[in-house]
RNA sequence: GCUCCCAUCGUCUAGCCCGGUCUAGGACAUCGCCUUUUCACGGCGGUAACAGGGGUUCGAAUCCCCUUGGGAGUACCA
């Protein structure tokens, strides 16, 4: 039997950091088994639930290359379709079917009874499970008439009194006692499905075979169990993740801060950084690397690397993740993304030539793509000087303002768009030889009279990328 | 409250299942040095952890128990 495994979002927001790592993971486990990863949205909360949502959530998984073999959008007719909204026949029947059998009955309670039920039995001391009525099967009879009538119940499951043991791909063996859990709905009375029990259905359904999912799930999870029993149905294997928190050690969530996918997609975080760093938050690499490519995983992910402790999500090592797939990368591939950023102009208009040598230099010392523009601003376009302290002495050098007028001269003579390195070497000898300077103060006063700042990459490598009138109005400006 | 889960450097973790090879390894961050005209990158090195207490054992980070701390669940949410 192949293996088949599903990421399952509820469509109520974006795509969060977490819900991302889940997808990667059950996507990782689906490529290294050779097996089928489906996407299924659970969208039983109608109220919450909304369709834009799903889109977006989509984008976002594509965005990270997480890509799924079945889902609302390539669907498989054997196992269509992959909303749960669209599926409620099927949890109908599963229900009917569970009422025949005895396992679960009508409840007509109203919310009020419930309430009153459940603070009545914690005030006794007792655990708030259902004690309503209607569990009795003598009663039975009372609820097919009002079922007649019209009215409208919730269908309760009828949990079984006693323990369940869980054999958890991380957490290990998991004893659920007994009377753990009370009878609980899986038809709401409006006639939709809760999610414990389509879930079950869905993974029946669907040939499941390895839930991958939250450790939020665990303790649900019992409740799972039950259904399957009831369904007569085979138990997947399970394997709970434990779950990503922020700097307070809570579960990971908004107001963290930037915890949706779209967020670092926005800010032009390679994806392929993403998953590396996603990845990393509570799977550990055999060979104990930490920087690869979701590629290169698909021999060696497995389940049995997981960490049981939750994991603090992390900006710091994220940045320095991004930092080594942009080293990593093609030129190519990042002058095309570069070419794409916003506020680029300069960039897009020059020759393949300069943005590769321009690519090449920056890509060496950057964190993040959106640095390629800003480094190329303060290194390259920018003719307005930072007078800081450390220019302000160089200037003052007796040295520096001959450098200044000589290259002042020599520049201006100069019509082709660029200097090449050959001529700074030229330059740079007659400085040399001719205003007998050398060392700190011939490298530093040349660095400040062509690039108007005290810092920046080697001259030999930058002022070969930087316009001729740049440097111009940069001497013009010190001249005086 | 009850139930379940978790506990190694500040952070992510290796080691734990199959006790000795662990004076606990790696990575991020941090600090120092080297390289560089400077910054960054890079290289080298440093600081830094087995939550506490009991067992079991010749020997425990590794096995058991308790305590403490943290997390999750306890819905006609997912």
């Amino acid at each position: 039997m192949t293996t088949r495994v599903r990421f399952a979002p509820s469509p109520t927001g974006y795509l969060h950091i977490g819900g991302a790592r889940t997808a990667l993971y059950n996507f990782l486990y689906a490529k290294a088994s050779g097996g089928t990863f489906i996407l299924r949205i659970e969208d039983t909360d109608l109220e919450r639930s909304n369709a834009e949502y799903e889109k977006l959530q989509i984008d976002d998984l594509k965005w990270l290359g997480i890509n799924h073999d079945e889902g609302p959008d390539k669907p498989n007719p054997k196992y269509a379709p992959y909303r749960q909204s669209e599926r409620a026949e099927i949890y109908q029947k599963f229900a009917l079917e569970l009422i025949d059998k005895g396992l679960a009955y009508y409840d007509f309670c109203s919310e009020e009874e419930l309430e009153e039920m459940k603070e009545k039995a914690t005030r006794e001391g007792r655990p708030p499970h259902y004690e309503g009525k209607w569990k009795n099967p003598a009663f039975n009879e009372e609820a097919l008439s009002r079922l007649a009538r019209g009215e409208k119940p919730a269908i309760r499951f009828r949990a079984p009194n006693k323990a369940y043991v869980l054999n958890d791909k991380v957490k290990g063996r998991v004893v659920y006692p007994e009377n753990m859990v009370g009878d609980f709905v899986i038809v709401r009375s409006n006639g939709l499905p809760v999610y414990n029990f389509c879930c079950v259905v869905d993974d029946h359904l669907m040939d499941i075979t390895h839930v991958i999912r939250g450790e939020d799930h665990l303790s649900n999870t019992v409740r799972q169990l039950m259904i399957y029993e009831a369904l007569n149905a085979k138990v997947p294997e399970f394997a709970h993740v434990s779950l990503l928190i922020g700097h307070d050690r809570q579960k990971l969530s908004k107001r963290h801060g930037a915890t949706s996918v779209n967020l670092y997609r926005n800010e032009n975080y390679l994806p392929e950084a993403m998953c590396n760093y996603l990845t990393l938050l509570g799977w550990s690499h055999p060979k104990e690397i930490d920087i690869f490519d979701k590629h290169e995983l698909f021999e060696v992910f497995d389940l049995e690397r997981f960490s049981a402790s939750p994991a603090m999500y992390d900006l710091e090592k994220l940045k320095w993740v991004n930092g080594q797939h942009i080293k990593k990368m093609q030129n190519e591939e990042i002058i095309k993304l570069v070419n794409d950023l916003p506020g680029n102009e300069f960039f897009k208009s020059q020759s393949h030539e300069w943005k590769n040598a321009s690519v090449e230099i920056i890509k060496q010392q950057v964190h993040f793509l959106t640095d390629f523009p800003k480094m190329i601003h303060e290194m390259i376009t920018n003719d307005h000087l930072e007078m800081t302290d450390t220019l302000l002495d160089i200037l003052n050098w007796e040295t520096t303002p001959k450098i200044i007028s000589f290259l002042h001269e020599e520049v201006s003579k100069w019509n082709t768009p660029f200097i090449t390195e050959g001529q700074l070497n030229i330059w740079m000898e007659q400085v040399k030889k001719e205003l007998g300077v050398k060392g700190k103060p011939l490298f530093m006063g040349v660095r400040a009279a062509l690039t108007g700042r005290d810092h920046g990459p080697e001259l030999k490598f930058l002022i070969p990328l930087t316009p001729v009138n740049v440097i111009k109005k940069r001497l013009d400006q010190l001249k005086k």
